[in-house]
DNA sequence: AATTGTGAATTGATTCACAGCT
DNA sequence: AGCTGTGAATCAATTCACAATT
């Protein structure tokens, strides 16, 4: 097992995809896994796939392998997607338009219930009615959020952050290139998408320089 | 230096990191900026800075610091930002859509020159003209593309990565949340937005239990 | 016979601490 | 005097290899 010990983010991240690709089997009507089937599903080698599931417990049957639907609903417990999350989204610009729909986050527990800007209040999106997020802290005391997301231009994206701790989130997903500071009870993810396409431009760089 | 040796990938998105830094202290008008200042704008230690620019070379001044310009450009040619790059966006859902437009990608480099899918063809999209992902490779051929952007449902990922390959690009970020099988000499990225929001909802879970 | 679960070995990344410059 | 650049030390993650189990 492992109790104790703290776990790599990369593990979780990991989990999550061998969630993804359990899915995919059960779907296929299969009933057991190894841990190398797993593993090449997912392009990681299979002593990963034991190790991760191993800080978790030993929830496989030695010369054997795992039961599909049992191993993803202990991740599904872990991960904490076997629960339905309340999510806020802040800024409804494109991209922030596209994540309240997108099928992804609804599929895995994720449900955005609020949506806010500065701007278009009132109107509808998608189901949701654009609020102020001046209202935020009163809107989230009758209904508190477990989560909020920013996707507004980097200059306004602290004080947003600000408004969601203020409003009582417990985590925060921030997809502004700028980083924020919050207390550390709330988690904070930074996601730059620029950002993986400079690792890719690099890549290419390095490789017409040869 | 470090000539020879393989960088990590954390460094290089730090460097991204580091370069918006650098962007906004330049436009505060500063010139000359140290490990531990740009360490404390990013959120990391300034060893780690020190580090992650050794990769590449010597470029500060002992018991000075480093000229924002400077550094700013070398981690530009580095990265590979200096350049522009040909995009070509595949599946103009509501992701997709938003995408095309991003104002990070541009401003970094990125170009995005083609829209493809399935339907809409002919549509004009935010100044781009919605072309029939199945003549992609017609198309690449006039006028080659760098980098793919796969922004379609997870079945039909692989087959549109094929695709994107057969049509000579260099690069793909995918958004499909499947694994894909390229050439290894076409550099792969896989973002898959739900991981982010399963690190958040598995630290908010532990929070709970304890 | 097959596959897990796990200590031990290895590889990789970060941090330390200080010599070397300016 | 101050800050970089870097070898050495530490810490973390991955991979190996095999005993344990069904």
């Amino acid at each position: 097992m492992n109790k104790g010990r703290k776990i790599p983010e990369v593990t979780i991240m990991r989990l999550s995809a061998y969630s993804r690709a359990l899915e995919q089997m059960m779907s296929k009507g299969e009933t057991v896994v190894s841990s190398l089937e797993i593993a090449e599903a997912v392009g990681v080698g299979s002593p990963q796939v034991r190790k991760d599931l191993a800080y978790f417990g030993a929830f496989g049957i030695r010369g054997l392998g795992y039961g599909i639907q049992d191993l993803y609903d202990r991740i599904a417990e872990i991960t904490g997607t076997n629960k339905v999350w309340k999510v806020a989204i802040v800024g409804l610009g494109h991209l922030g338009g596209a994540l309240v729909s997108y099928p992804g986050f609804l599929s895995r527990g994720f449900k955005v219930v609020g949506a806010f800007d500065v701007k278009d209040i009132g109107k509808r999106y998608r189901g949701l009615v654009i609020q102020d997020i001046r209202d935020f802290v009163q809107v989230a005391k009758e209904n508190p959020f477990d989560l909020g997301i920013i996707v507004v231009p980097k200059d306004a994206a602290q004080e947003v952050a600000d408004i969601l701790v203020a409003g009582g989130v417990r985590a925060i997903l921030n997809f502004a290139p700028v980083n924020l500071t919050v207390p550390v009870e709330v988690e904070l993810k930074q996601v730059d998408l620029s950002m993986f396409l400079e690792t890719l431009s690099y890549h290419m760089s390095q490789k017409t320089e040869k």
